[in-house]
DNA sequence: AAGAAGTTTGGACCGCCGGTCCAACTCCAA
DNA sequence: TTGGAGTTGGACCGGCGGTCCAAACTTCTT
């Protein structure tokens, strides 16, 4: 069968240029604006006034662009971290700025943990790895070392990243806490949950975050 | 518009009733198979012999159907872990199981990471803090040493996990971390970098996982 | 100056997905 | 025997990622 679709005439050049970056910019803003789930080939062209020929013109696929948006915000944390200070609080420091990172771009934490050698995690190795060169961890044990951190780093990320997710304002999030304390409470008499749900409320995500960096440089001096 | 559509008569009724439960045990087959992105709607109803209809009766929704098949996997896993035992050996013993869990079943360790409060990731917070308990870690800070180690291990299951994802046999595996160095060594000139991509051909995730497990309980027992 | 060669752009199109809906069917109690 | 309750299959819907190609624009050649 033949093709009669008219294809609709082309207006004029689009005033700014589509470029690789500029893409991956807007991809940020989307994904910022509405969410994971909210950036689709289909919402970035509409936020670049353009068609999807062109985003894939630029970009390999989806999976692609997300990577390169992730790298784009851990980048700056990483770029944050100087030698210039003890390489424990150094450690902190970075530890804390992907967490602060997540907390603004949620997004980012799911990303994180979906494919282990994309840039962002290359950069967050590299990062931890120096610092514990710093330290003086020698050679075999710093990859266990810095896989250890890594991971925990990636996995409270993910999680935290979830909760984010569900939970916007401060208001929300301590009303879920206490339902799913009471849910937690009344579906298991075991005594470590009980407990556990009572102390629920006075949770602190960022200050747990903190204390498990801690256990791991802990046990890492304890161990040299 | 008038429907024109005329539904095909039905035969007769199947012989094996459908359940939630053989639902779930079909959906860990078909995600072993084929892997998490195989787990469609469609090709469930096709190995259960069904419409999808019968499936949204008896399950509200796939984010459910994965949560429950990873709740099947992990809930073998943390029934194997009794009190009899060193608390220190009960927890390494725990945390070796969940991973070679995730090394037989690699979609698991995508899916814990993906939601929080989940019923499998339950399994492993309840789990981790018993034996804490049994250690003698007290309140206050059983909660940071368990969410330190509960993190670490879902932070290192989404890692390895994407890692079996991609290499299947050994050999692949062998030659995709020979290819990866290379890849890293050329890329970067920092010594760190390097140093890492000489190393990695003799690394052993099972070894490396271990090893950071030891790295917490060093710390919390540390810090106790 | 003009046209040829190459690059960027927009959108129609494809196959597939998760989820809804409802008529047909089975089963069981009255 | 019959009629309601519970179950089943598949048509259908809107939306997704990705491909393809001709029109529009830019740059280079002569």
């Amino acid at each position: 069968m033949m093709d009669m679709t008219i294809p609709t005439p082309r207006n004029t050049r689009r005033s700014d240029a589509l470029s690789r970056d500029r893409i991956v910019e807007a991809a940020v803003e989307v994904l910022d604006a509405t969410g994971e789930a909210g950036l689709t080939v289909r919402a970035l062209t509409a936020h670049l006034s353009t068609g999807r020929g062109a985003i894939y013109h630029h970009v390999a696929n989806k999976e692609g662009l997300l990577a390169a948006a992730a790298d784009d915000i851990v980048g700056r944390v990483t770029a944050g971290v100087g030698d210039d200070e003890d390489p424990e609080q150094a450690i902190r420091a970075l530890a804390l700025g992907i967490f602060d990172a997540i907390d603004a771009h949620p997004w980012v934490g799911t990303q994180l943990s979906r494919e282990p050698w994309q840039p962002a995690v290359f950069r967050i190795w590299k990062s931890v790895g120096s610092q514990l060169q710093r330290l003086g961890v020698p050679g075999p044990a710093r990859a266990d070392a810095g896989s250890a951190l890594v991971n925990y780093v990636l996995g409270a990320a993910a999680q935290y990243a979830a909760g984010a997710r569900r939970v916007t304002s401060d208001a929300d999030r301590k009303a879920y806490l206490e339902t799913l304390a009471a849910q937690w409470a009344q579906h298991d008499p075991d005594p470590v949950v009980q407990d556990a749900a009572s102390q629920l409320h006075e949770h602190d995500d960022r200050e747990q975050f903190l204390a498990g960096v801690d256990i791991f440089l802990t046990g890492i001096t304890a161990r040299r």
